[in-house]
DNA sequence: TTTGACATGTCAATCGTTTGACATATACAT
DNA sequence: ATGTATATGTCAAACGATTGACATGTCAAA
């Protein structure tokens, strides 16, 4: 591929003119300005951002880890992420940890070793130390580190509040809340907290059932949700941790003749554009993705110039309310 | 961050031999390898790669151009090209083009100014010539720009026979088929000469939708399957050529009170995993996406080795019967 | 005693670009 | 004639690593 070196010697210039044109610094005339944009067109030449990088110590990349692209949440996620990155410059690296410590912990080292400007943290399988060695713009999300590490994350208590205090409402008598893996310290725990305080403060029968590590593993969710209705049949009320999840109880519900949300209310988690789309549309708690992502960079983008920046970043969260309740 | 000087200077050797340890060349003794591992781990020194990237021409670094991970189809691609990238070595860079030719030209050369050792293009909004100046490795998903450029595919018009004749088998009596835009050279396109051909050859009533250039816009979807049903409410089969669109079909379809499979059937295309947890279940042509990331990552890395590697690469497609045929 | 394997060091070039310091030259205004 | 803005050139260092050539040891086997 052509070098600065040969795009000089086709225009007839020196490198540093070259460089004074592709860089516009000091005084340059129109006429070598536009010979050498020429010369660049027909040699098809790039400046190779690789040697920029290592002069200026910085690649302009952002690291982004999630647990899998393939989840609509985090697919959603990415999608902004990239977005809001491209505008200010960014490009992203993309990394599926599957929620594997092993491979989190390689992502991690990897992006280190190719000086990423900032990684966003979606997976959270590692331990406390191991982020805070790593003197590295970082942004977390849904997962409170120390005082020292932003996160971002929207109002899970709220949202477990929201979404059980409406099945309370429509006067579901035996709920059952299926969360995450409480063993992950993140965030969304709170929602588990928010449904405790919630059925207790109303005295309403409930139960609460854990997935595993494995990130939308389908054939768990249908063990799980079989196993949830086999032992309790009168469920009338089910407040599921992501959307995904909520689908698949209605869609278990439907094979076991249960109307709903006649006999069973169900709400789902995240507002993934899935939610809308099913048949019924599914009552969620809306998590602000877009605007989550957005943020996310620019608390990145803090930590570059050196700003100070707040460090817990809790968006609102919205019910939607739809055809599951 | 720490150096390889930083290294060599604390370990008390010199850099070369700090470069000996770190690359397993020459000979080096027991005592000082760990004696620089130890100094490395107590800096949290990781070598540069942008500087070994710089010198030995290559990043390691696979490009993949997609219109949008948040779409299901893409989410998955990507999730898998990823999987297979890191199995090799390689780290995946991302991006949505949005269907947008500029973005996806700016991506383009973006990705050329960072040496990426490949680029997997999944989006395709430009014309021929733009890719056959690249002088880059480079793989299409589903669509075939010339004899110099591999692609990858999967058999759109067997997938297109087999959605149509088993509409036509169900005994469907006027058919409609919801395509993308025909304006792109896709090889999807095939999928809708299939259609043609099938519902022509049985003679049955049919026609053809287009959607617009906007990937994934669910409010072109639902006016365009509003619009659709409106005009032709003796509508009694449909193949879309996503599954999302089938959704949103089969959503259509339940607000106006027409029963699925028994007032009206639908076949969807893909088989992502929304298709499986919808209700009804959703009658899809399976992709085998997996297989398709998996070889297109080998087609990169064909071109890399400067092996003779195969232009057309097409896997099988196979018909998913669910619920809604 | 010689030979050769092992262990490490020094030195310099290389990758492609940027940048500062400095030199030179033209053109035009004062 | 002098000064100043404009335009370009030369040169060298720097970014962080790799690598080949070559030198200089030590130590043990033949």
């Amino acid at each position: 591929m052509a070098t600065i070196h040969d795009v000089a010697e086709r225009a007839g210039v020196s490198v540093t003119t070259v460089s004074r044109v592709l860089n516009n610094r000091g005084y340059i005339s129109e006429s070598t300005r536009s010979k050498v944009y020429q010369c660049m067109e027909e040699l098809g030449y790039q400046p190779n951002e690789i040697a920029r990088s290592l002069l200026k110590k910085q690649s302009n990349i952002i690291g982004l880890i999630v647990p899998n692209v393939s989840h609509p949440f985090f697919g959603e996620l990415a999608s902004f992420v990239e977005y809001y990155a491209y505008e200010h410059g960014f490009k992203m690296l993309l990394c599926n940890s599957h929620l594997d410590p092993v491979k989190e912990k390689e992502y991690i080292e990897m992006m280190r070793r190719n000086r990423v400007d900032g990684i966003i943290m979606g997976s959270h399988t590692l331990e406390v130390e191991d982020y805070r060695n790593l003197h590295h713009p970082i942004v977390t999300f849904d997962r409170q580190i120390d005082s020292e590490i932003p996160y971002m994350s929207s109002d899970n208590y709220r949202g477990g509040e929201l979404a059980t205090e409406l099945l309370v409402k429509k006067d579901c008598k035996k709920i059952a809340h299926i969360c995450g893996n409480l063993e992950l310290d993140l965030l969304a725990n709170q929602r588990t907290q928010a449904f405790q305080d919630v059925v207790s403060r109303h005295e309403v029968e409930h139960l609460i059932v854990q997935t595993d590590m494995n990130v939308f593993d389908q054939q768990q969710y249908e063990r799980i949700i079989a196993e949830l209705f086999r032992e309790h049949p009168d469920i009338d009320g089910v407040f599921a941790t992501s959307d995904i999840i909520a689908a698949y109880v209605v869609q278990h519900c439907y094979k076991l003749g249960k109307r709903v949300p006649h006999d069973i209310r169900i709400v789902g988690y995240d507002d993934v554009s899935a939610a809308s789309w099913v048949v019924p549309s599914i009552t969620t708690i809306q998590q602000p993705i877009e605007e989550m992502s957005k943020q996310a960079i620019e608390l990145i983008r803090g930590q570059l110039a050196e700003e100070t920046i707040r460090m817990a970043n809790i968006l609102p969260v919205t019910l939607i309310e739809r055809g599951t309740t």
